[in-house]
Formats: C-alpha cells, sequence, structure tokens
DNA sequence: ACAAATATAATAGTAATACTATCATTTTGC
DNA sequence: GCAAAATGATAGTATTACTATTATATTTGT
C-alpha cells in the first residue's frame, strides 16, 4: 500500500535550519533519535551525533542551536503523529465512547512500528518520550518556552482528549487533570516496569497498563 | 512544645561523610536546598554552593560525591519524612478506609511548615521533589542506583500505601500502579498548574487536586 | 556550462562544568 | 597540649556546549 503524502510540520522557531529539508537534517534526525537511545539525554552530545553521520558538530549546530532544542523539536514531532493518530483514528467512528476509548489506547498501549515516516524510528521515539520527556519541561525556561509555544501541540492534543471526555459527560469537572494522569501515568508505569518492577503490578499478561488506565477514565467520568 | 528527638536516617552510600554529623554539613543541606529551588538541579553547581555557605567547592566534595547524589539523598530524605508523616499520622486511626484517606491526603495536599527539622525546609523541599525529583530516576544508571539501594525509601513507602489499599480492598490488582500514579500525578498537577495551567482544572478552591486524586482511589478501588 | 550562492567540512578557540589533588591551617577530642 | 580530623586555599584536568573562521564542495539560476 501507498503512504499518504503527509508530513508532521514542526514550528520553525525550534530549528535553525529545517532537518526535513535536507539529506543531512533527515540524518540528523535520524541518528539522534537512535543516540539519544542508546545514550540518554545526558550523555548525548552534537560531537557524538556529528562522529555517528561524519560529519563535524558545526554542521549540527547550523540545523539546531542546542541539543534541548532538538529533544523539544523531537517531543513535537511526537505528540503531531500521536494527534494525527487519534484523529484519524477516531473519524467515522459511530459513538462518543468509542472515539474516547480509541484515544486512550492510543496514549496507553505500546507503539507499533510505522514506516509512514522513514527517517523517523517511532518505537524508538516513544522510548525517548517515556524516558527523557520530562526534561522538556522541568528546567528553568519552561515559562519562557511555554510562551514560545514550544508546548503547544502537547496542550492541544491534551485539549483534544479532554473534549472527547467532555463528549461522554459534559459535566465532569476535570478532563485536564484526567488525560494528562493517564498520558504521563501510562508513560511511567512503562518506565518502571522496565527499571524498578517492584512498584508496578505488571504482570507476564500484555495491555495491563492499557487496561488500568482504560477503566480509570470510565470510572472516573461516568 | 518539644520536638520528637528524631531524626531522618539516610543510607551511607548516599554521601562520604554525613552531613548530619557536622555543622558545615547541615548548611549544605539547607543551602542546596535553597539554592536548588532558586537555581533548578542544571544550574546549580558545588562551586556556587560553596559561595553561598562560604566555603570552597572542594569541601563540598568532600560530603557528597556528586551534585546527583546530593539530590538523591534529599529525595530520601523527603520520602522518609513523608513515610514518618504517614506512618504517625494512621496510628490508632480506627479504619482501613480512613487511614488510606490520611495517606492519600499526605501525598497530595500542599506541604506545610514544618519546624521538626530545622536546617531542612520542608515546603521548599517539596517544591524541588516536585520540579527536579524525576531527574533522579531518569538516568542511564537507574539500574545500577536501584541495585545499590538508592530508591528503597520511596519503593517501600509505595508498598505501605499499597498495603492500605489492599486492607480496604484485598481483591484489587493494581495497587502499586494505583499509588505512583497518585503520587506522581499530584506532583505533576502542581508542577503544571504553575507553569501549564492550561491545562490543569485547577482554579480559585483549593484542594482541587487532592480532592481529585482522593476520588480517584475511592472510585478505582470500591 | 559557468558564476554565484549556498551548504558543508575542517579546524580552532572559549568559558563553564564537574570533578581530583595537594598542602596549609584551624578545630577538636582526649 | 598534642595528634588527628576537618576545613580552607589553590591549582589542575578532561569534557561540554558552544562560537568563529576559512576552505571546499555542491547546488542553482540563467
Amino acid at each position: 500500500m501507498q503512504n499518504l503524502a503527509i508530513s508532521i510540520r514542526i514550528s520553525d522557531d525550534l530549528f535553525i535550519k529545517d532537518p526535513e529539508s535536507t539529506d543531512l537534517g533527515k540524518r540528523i534526525i535520524s541518528k539522534s533519535i537512535e543516540l539519544l537511545d542508546e545514550l540518554g539525554f545526558e550523555a548525548f552530545t552534537f560531537k557524538k551525533l556529528g562522529a555517528a553521520i561524519g560529519s563535524p558538530e558545526s554542521s549540527v549546530y547550523r540545523y539546531f542551536e542546542s541539543k534541548h532544542k532538538l529533544l523539544i523539536y523531537l517531543m513535537c514531532w511526537y505528540w503531531s503523529w500521536i494527534e494525527y493518530k487519534i484523529v484519524f483514528g477516531t473519524i467515522n467512528k459511530s459513538s462518543d465512547i468509542e472515539r474516547l476509548k480509541i484515544a486512550i489506547e492510543i496514549l496507553t498501549k505500546p507503539i507499533k512500528v510505522d514506516n509512514s515516516f522513514i527517517h523517523v524510528n517511532e518505537v524508538l521515539l516513544n522510548k525517548i518520550v517515556i524516558s527523557e520527556a520530562t526534561k522538556v519541561f522541568h528546567t528553568k525556561d519552561v515559562d519562557k518556552e511555554n510562551d514560545q509555544g514550544y508546548f503547544a501541540v502537547y496542550k492541544r492534543m491534551v485539549q483534544r482528549v479532554s473534549e472527547l471526555i467532555l463528549a461522554v459527560n459534559p459535566s465532569y469537572k476535570y478532563p485536564n487533570m484526567l488525560v494528562t494522569t493517564v498520558i504521563e501515568g501510562a508513560h511511567q508505569q512503562g518506565y518502571f516496569a522496565e527499571h524498578l518492577p517492584s512498584i508496578t503490578d505488571k504482570k507476564r499478561g500484555k495491555n495491563r497498563v492499557c487496561n488500568f488506565y482504560s477503566d480509570l477514565v470510565s470510572k472516573m467520568i461516568s
């Protein structure tokens, strides 16, 4: 089957030169995902990235002004992609409940390979989101970066799911809290399952996390 | 009223020399809490801390081998303190439900000043936990540090609250997931309320977060 | 096809960070 | 009052996160 001719559009402010516009740019994105997964954000440097793609670090700096901005770029990409999956996944569904159920599944189930965007490995990107995404918010520059709109995609996606909740129960008072609790909670469970298993209840059976949070949402809004 | 003659005991592995054992050590703890709150973890350095207490950075290094270890030390202190509050707060309570309710309140309500430990400002420490605690887990060294027992206090506290849940409903299948969802969710709501208010539902009324999570727990286990 | 514009490579340099090391001085415990 | 321990003063190192400069390669418009 042919791929859709779409691409994820990211705010200009997050890069100096659009990485989607050149071959080197795409290799920067592609390799940075692999390296971030492999090394973690702290040990990841533009020098290592440059070495991995066979270019000097100065070339990387022509695309991104810092590794922090690159991480924000990747998070924006990820949330745009999730938003797209939610929008497409809920189109033409018959009931509000079903639409909400699908959105929660997309947010809490393990990510499957997706070949629509060849230079982005969504499975690795999801791992990076789980391990590193909090570092995007938890900085002394949050407020400034929020003003500059860097978190707009994330916030819009939260709003969208909140609206699905309100469609099911228009009088529910805490849709945003519920959505962020689910999203961040699901990521956290994934991380704990891998690194601090004693404080999860994950067993052999798959999708416990998805079931837990799906159940949580339906109990909270009914 | 006289203070209880207790002190929070922290694992030896987290420091080189026990900061509780000397005056300089206590000033290191006290000032590091203020500075971490003021600067954030990234901009916080032992050099700045040294300057703030009028000592060279080499003296700070005699107590802690890195700022990362110092942060873990502070998190351990915090969770030990919370655990102590839960244990004392639930003693002599008549019902399991009431004990659980108290624990959830301790975990989700804003922290009030506590003068039991003069060199620790618990209100600031709570702010640091909200802003920086994820950085303690989200490192490439998690597994190693977990093996060394650095997160034992946190895990034990989670277990304890899980047991309160199981006391109320012995057949509930996901007590740990529920507890970590509540703890980390409540912190997150505090952070979002301050920095990304559009995705919270916090209004004028206080204790919305506590009410939300108390409600969540009771709905999930009943 | 060719000059001009643009992108990239190669290299160097800087201030700050996260430490380690050494030795002198002060404090303390007996 | 003396030895041991704690602290201060100072120096040094490898790495990081950049910026800057110049040279070379590649693309583009005509």
